[in-house]
DNA sequence: TAAAAATTTGTTATATTATAACACTATACT
DNA sequence: AGTATAGTGTTATAATATAACAAATTTTTA
């Protein structure tokens, strides 16, 4: 089916697996305590995985908590063109599919013109979930 | 003038004054290891300063490059509404001052209607400068 | 299909980035 | 003057990431 899914080798599997199990962003030593029990011993051989799990496009690494989520964009493939949104209190991050918000970062051009090859945007607030909580702890 | 600007602390104007010396970011122990002559021995004085600089908007942190910048926008005094554009090559980095891009993200609600209280954008590619080298060196 | 090339693995050690905790000092506020 | 707030200096350590090397595996291609 799909041409470009050389499929993934055994560290990558166990890696991806783990990610993908979590709703929230990874770290890289949460990822290595929850799989050393499948054999994963050291520090390189998550990084490892990881590197090339971001750079087939299956998870992005979230820069501002040095953490790491799944792709929840349909096999989107492109490393480096991610949007998020963060929560400042519960820190759950959400992929945004935003066409219309794609197209104006994707045309986007510097003065001197510049092409760029991706980007990564991180929008920082309160979710709902957690202003709800916010607003509950008020009236008492 | 300027009711906001209560006057730095020694350690904060140091660091301050060394990172806006410096074109390219500059990482937290480079910070530490060029201030050194100038009283501050350890890690923590660095943090804490940049830290103070970040709230209030003199500098930003780079985030896929754990290293610190200037801000080129007079006296924008917004921390955590960023757009930079990064070099892969020499890893030089713009703070990017586009109004209409500024519009875009400021009015951008996700699919619930969140808000969002800031932002942090990086754009990744090869600077003007980096692009001619390359070109330089293909013609031999 | 055998040899060469490229990728992945396992491992140890170490580099880099960042914070906790504590006692103390300076500055601002009323 | 007294208290609150912010900043300092210090030691120790936590958290994140990579270098380097030998071996095994998979992929390519001749």
């Amino acid at each position: 089916m799909d041409k470009k899914s050389k499929s993934l080798s055994k560290n990558q599997k166990i890696v991806l697996d783990f990610i993908q199990k979590n709703k929230k962003p990874v770290k890289a030593y949460s990822i290595l305590s929850n799989v050393q029990k499948k054999g994963i011993n050291a520090p390189p051989q998550v990084y490892r995985a990881l590197d090339k799990l971001i750079k087939i496009g299956k998870i992005h690494r979230v820069e501002s908590q040095n953490s790491f989520v799944a792709c929840k964009i349909s096999n989107c493939g492109t490393p480096h063109k991610t949007v998020f949104s963060i929560c400042n209190s519960c820190e759950i991050v959400s992929e945004i599919n935003d066409p219309k918000l794609f197209k104006n970062l994707k045309d986007f051009r510097d003065k001197d013109g510049t092409v760029f090859d991706g980007y990564n945007l991180e929008f920082f607030g309160t979710c709902k979930s957690c202003k709800n909580k916010q607003i509950e702890n008020t009236k008492h």
